[in-house]
DNA sequence: AGGGCGAGCCAC
DNA sequence: AAACGTGGCTCGCCCT
């Protein structure tokens, strides 16, 4: 590739002739480059756009700056109007970032995208080894060594031929990139899950600049009520778990502190003071669980766990991410962070924060704000009946009866009303159990059941359940046989494992039962993020969190409950592109923390 | 000193 | 005959 024949872009008329050359194609290439990675915090100095033949251009930002610095958005319009339209498409790799910048720094949402890592990702269908940085993708797709060696260098004074080259030749790999994914994506199926995907990323990068608000005092104070607790629990322990020592200090004898975080020195000290108890072979909660009742010492350990726990997962370090710009968490969201089409969320991890009020409280709604809270009700267990077309699920969920009521009285062999509220607990266990392949093992493990009761309640689920019974068998000979599945939407998930490898075959095979399920759940929330975002346009609402099957929305108090209402539509209407022969249920609440 | 890994546990 | 899925974060422990 000639990564030299690129033109700079550094006035008025030739921003002008450039933009209507690029908007002559139906698909450009499209990069940034910034002093920063933070949008907040950095400067966009560079964009490039390659056109197709090789030629390229590179737009210097600096030369269209006002006094105070900030883009001279009104000299750049001609620019935003490329970015804006839907075309040409923009091929970006990890558009997301791109689209950020544009927005923050050119108050312009980016249209039109084509982005080669979500393709990438996408055509891989989970396969783990597969890497999806721009030099991996380039190297495996066109064989095509990239030198990422000038992406972290200094892009905020004078350029160097070498730069100018670098940013020019990325741009270039675009088009030639888009070329070679779509074959791939048309070969695999998976045109339709790359609009889905592409359509979603304008939305995920707007959640990511919007971020979060977390009340800092608050969370203070609670972590301060969690320490003291976590003190006593942890000097308990010590006095517990203490060993008999000769050892003699000035102060008197001493005490052979272990380390409680360590399951190691903790089994070792468990043997220790409970002789003769027969120990799991791990520390792991629910093993120790039976065992909590008799002996003191192992609840205040779960207890500390817990607390511990909190402390370290969700304790100061979250405060850390509290943008100085903004005052708010602007965590990073994967769009395809799982192999099924999940979302995944680090930096931090707002899709985790635990449950208890007492966490949620923290996140609320600045003055003058409120949080629409929606969420999708069972809708793994609606899509398992629309894809199943399992007679009983799907006339539970159309007639408004208790799905989980009904399950019990039909595997406890229970008149309906007569069920007992531990009898709906296990239906509903077994119900969630069954979308993740669960076996009478786990499931007399995790009620108490005993094993062979398990496993005929198992028998009665799916003589109850034929059609899911017959669907579930299906996909997981289909994992083995084929070594795919797939969602409605037609997102792909491969299983590779070694024909000798019992345990992988078994794996897939579960996951082959639950990627279409847990897959389309993704599916539709991604569609309906779209929806979202095209419907709550020129409003005070922003999109501020998603957790798999729930959306948070931050608005205007006053207007809120229409906000609210629009949410839930669109939620609403997403699903039922997909899922038709039940229902669709969601629960929307307004709430100025994020409590439902 | 810092990376890799597993244990443990949080969410859905 | 068996095995409930998807993530991220922090810790201890072991290695270089």
């Amino acid at each position: 590739m000639d990564s030299s024949n690129y033109r700079l872009v550094n006035s008025a008329s030739e921003l002008a002739a450039a933009a209507a050359e690029l908007s002559e194609h139906a698909a450009v290439g499209f990069d940034t480059e910034t002093t920063a990675l933070d949008p907040y915090r950095g400067r966009m100095r560079l964009m490039q756009f390659s056109a197709p033949g090789g030629a390229a251009y590179i737009i210097d930002l600096d030369r269209f700056r006002k006094g105070d610095g900030t883009p001279d958005r009104d000299a750049l319009a001609p620019l935003r109007g490329l970015l804006a339209a839907p075309r040409p498409v923009k091929v970006a790799h990890n558009a997301k970032f791109d689209a950020k910048w544009t927005k923050r720094q050119l108050d312009t949402e980016l249209g039109g995208i084509f982005d080669t890592m979500l393709a990438s990702q996408l055509v891989s269908a989970g396969e783990s080894e597969d890497r999806h940085s721009l030099a991996a993708v380039a190297a495996r797709y066109l064989d095509e060594t990239v030198d990422k060696s000038e992406q972290l260098s200094d892009w905020g004074g004078e350029l160097s031929a070498t730069q100018l080259e670098y940013a020019a030749r990325d741009a270039a790999l675009m088009l030639p990139l888009r070329e070679r994914l779509i074959e791939l994506l048309r070969r695999d199926e998976l045109v339709e899950v790359a609009q889905l995907e592409f359509q979603c990323v304008l939305p995920v990068a707007c959640l990511e600049l919007a971020g979060i608000f977390l009340d800092k005092e608050r969370w203070r104070e609670q972590l301060a009520i969690v320490e003291k607790r976590r003190a006593i629990l942890a000097e308990e322990l010590q006095v517990m778990l203490a060993e008999e020592s000769s050892q003699q200090s000035f102060f008197g004898p001493t005490r052979n502190d272990i380390n409680l975080d360590s399951h190691v020195q903790l089994t070792k000290a468990l043997k220790r003071v409970l002789p003769g108890v027969e120990l799991p072979n791990s520390t792991r909660n629910w093993k120790l669980q039976p065992l909590a009742a008799e002996h003191k010492v192992i609840e205040v350990l779960l207890e500390y766990r817990t607390v511990q726990k909190a402390l370290t997962s969700y304790g100061e370090n979250i405060l850390n991410e509290i943008n100085p710009v903004t005052g708010r968490i602007h965590a990073n969201f994967h769009q395809i962070g799982a192999p099924t089409g999940r979302f995944a969320c680090t930096n931090p991890n707002v899709q985790q924060v635990p449950h208890a009020v007492e966490y949620r409280r923290c996140f609320r709604a600045p003055a003058g704000r409120k949080l629409v809270i929606a969420d999708y009700s069972q809708i793994e267990l609606r899509i398992l009946a629309h894809v199943t077309e399992d007679k009983g699920f799907i006339d539970a969920f159309n007639s408004g009866a208790d799905l989980h009521r009904v399950t019990a009285a039909q595997v406890f062999n229970t008149p309906l009303e007569e069920v007992t509220r531990e009898q709906r607990d296990f239906a509903k266990r077994l119900n969630f159990g069954v979308v993740y392949g669960i076996g009478a093992q786990r499931f007399s493990m995790m009620t108490g059941i005993p094993l062979t009761e398990a496993e005929s309640i198992l028998a009665r689920y799916f003589q109850t359940y034929r059609g899911l019974d017959a669907w579930l068998r299906d996909a997981a000979r289909k994992a083995v046989r084929e070594r795919t599945a797939r969602t409605m939407a037609g997102r792909l998930a491969r299983f590779n494992f070694d024909a000798e490898d019992r345990q992988a075959a078994s794996l897939a095979q579960r996951n082959g039962k639950n990627m279409p399920i847990q897959g389309a759940s993704a599916d539709i929330l991604k569609r309906a993020l779209r929806l979202l975002h095209d419907r709550l346009k020129e409003t005070t609402a922003r999109l501020v969190n998603i957790v798999h099957d729930e959306i948070v929305v931050e608005a205007d108090a006053a207007g809120v409950e229409e906000i609210a209402r629009t949410v839930e539509e669109a939620m609403c209407a997403a699903g039922e592109e997909y899922v038709t022969r039940v229902p669709v249920k969601v629960e929307t609440e307004i709430a100025d923390e994020w409590v439902k």
